[in-house]
DNA sequence: TGTACATCAGTGAACGCGCGTTCACTGATGTAC
DNA sequence: TGTACATCAGTGAACGCGCGTTCACTGATGTAC
C-alpha cells in the first residue's frame, strides 16, 4: 500500500486552501483547475482523483470558510452574549476584513468580482448609490453629519440587504429579512 | 443611402433591451451574445455593427436600468423630501423588487446568479446566515418578535452592508459607508 | 412610374482560445521476502 | 539489510465544447435617372 493515507489528506488540504484563496479573490469564473493546482504545488490532471469536478471543489470552499469564521468566532464565546454580538458585527464590519479579501466570507468576496470586470460597471454602480443617497439626505433634514450617517446606513439596508434576500433560498426566511429591513430603515429615517 | 437612420437605432435599441433582461435574470457569464441577438430577432454576425464587444453592450444595458429607475422615482417628485424617501425604501425593498429579476436594479441581480450555482453553496450561505442570526438574537434578550426583526436588521447590514462596500471603488466612501452600517447595527442592538 | 444601382444591414460559416474533463502512462512509495 | 514488486499518486497530451470575434458574402433598401 504505497503512500499513507495522511499523505493524501494533506494533498487534498493544500488544494481546497488554494481553492479557497483564488476563489474568494477572482471568483469561480475567474480562476481555472489548473490554476488551482499549480498553486497547490501539482499538474491539472490529478484534480478528478481527489474531486468530482469543479463545482465540488467551490462547495466545499465555502463551507471551510464559514466554518473556519464560525470556529474563530468561538473564542470569544466567553464574552456575554450581547458583547460577543457587539464583537461579531465589530468584526464582521471592520477595515481588516474590508480588505482581507483572501480570508473573508465568500458571500462578500463573490459578489464583487462581478462589480470588478469593467470601470464604467462600476462608474454606473457608483453613480446610482450616490443618488440614492441624496434621496435619504434630501429625506432628513439639514445636520449634515448625524444626517450623511444615516443616509448611508439606510442604502446599505436598501441594496445589500436585497442582494442578501435574494441570494436565500428559503422564500420565507427571504421576505422575514427583506420586511425587517424595510422597517429598519423607516425607523432611522423616522419615517414609519 | 439605404435603411434609415431611425431603423438603426431601433435595432440596437431592441438589442439593448433583450440584454438588459437577459443579463439580469442569468448574469454575464450566463448569456451569450448568440442568445441575446436571438432574443432580438437576429444574428449573432450583425452584433460588432452594433457594439464594441460584449463588455460594452454590458456597461450600456447597467446604466440603462439605472437611469430608468431613477427617472421611474422622479414621478414621486412632487412628494416632499421625507416623504419621497420613504417611497424609495418602500418601493426598493418591496416583494414586487423582489420578484421582479428582469427589471430590477442590476446590483441586486448580477450577484445572485452566483449563488445559484449549485445547491449546496446555496445551503452553505444560509447556514452561514442562520448562525449569524442566530448569535444577534442571543445578544438581544427574550422577547421574540422584536427581537428576531432587529438580529435580521442587523445582520443584512453586515452581510448585504459589506458586499456594498466592496463594490464601491471610492476608498473614501466605501470606509464611510462601512463605519456607518456598524454605527447603525451597534444602535439597532443598543450595544453602543 | 419603373428600373438599375450603390450601399450597407444582416447572415452564417469559420477561427481561435480557454478551460473542464479524460486517459494512458510514468515513476515514487511502502511492503514482502 | 537489500531487492523485486504491486500499487497508485501524479503527469501531461489530447479531446470536446462553448463562445467571443471575424469576415466574405447576400439580399433588402432607398435613390437617381
Amino acid at each position: 500500500m504505497p503512500y499513507t493515507h495522511e499523505h493524501r489528506e494533506q494533498v487534498r488540504e493544500k488544494v481546497v486552501q488554494s481553492a479557497r484563496l483564488l476563489f474568494n479573490r477572482h471568483g469561480f469564473n475567474g480562476v481555472s483547475i489548473d490554476q488551482i493546482m499549480a498553486d497547490a504545488g501539482l499538474t491539472r490532471g490529478g484534480f478528478y482523483s481527489y474531486f468530482k469536478n469543479k463545482t465540488e471543489l467551490y462547495a466545499e470552499a465555502v463551507t471551510r470558510v464559514v466554518c473556519e469564521i464560525a470556529n474563530q468566532s468561538h473564542q470569544d464565546m466567553n464574552l456575554a452574549p450581547p458583547e460577543f454580538a457587539a464583537q461579531v458585527v465589530r468584526d464582521y464590519l471592520s477595515r481588516e476584513t474590508f480588505e482581507d479579501i483572501d480570508g473573508s466570507c465568500p458571500m462578500i468576496a463573490l459578489p464583487s468580482d462581478i462589480s470588478h470586470m469593467d470601470p464604467r460597471i462600476r462608474e454606473a454602480f457608483e453613480t446610482a448609490l450616490k443618488m440614492m443617497l441624496d434621496v435619504f439626505q434630501g429625506g432628513l433634514g439639514r445636520e449634515p453629519k448625524e444626517t450623511r450617517n444615516k443616509a448611508l446606513a439606510i442604502s446599505a439596508l436598501c441594496v445589500g440587504g436585497m442582494v442578501l434576500a435574494r441570494s436565500i433560498e428559503d422564500r420565507v426566511l427571504a421576505h422575514e429579512l427583506r420586511e425587517a429591513e424595510m422597517a429598519a430603515a423607516l425607523a432611522l429615517g423616522q419615517w414609519s
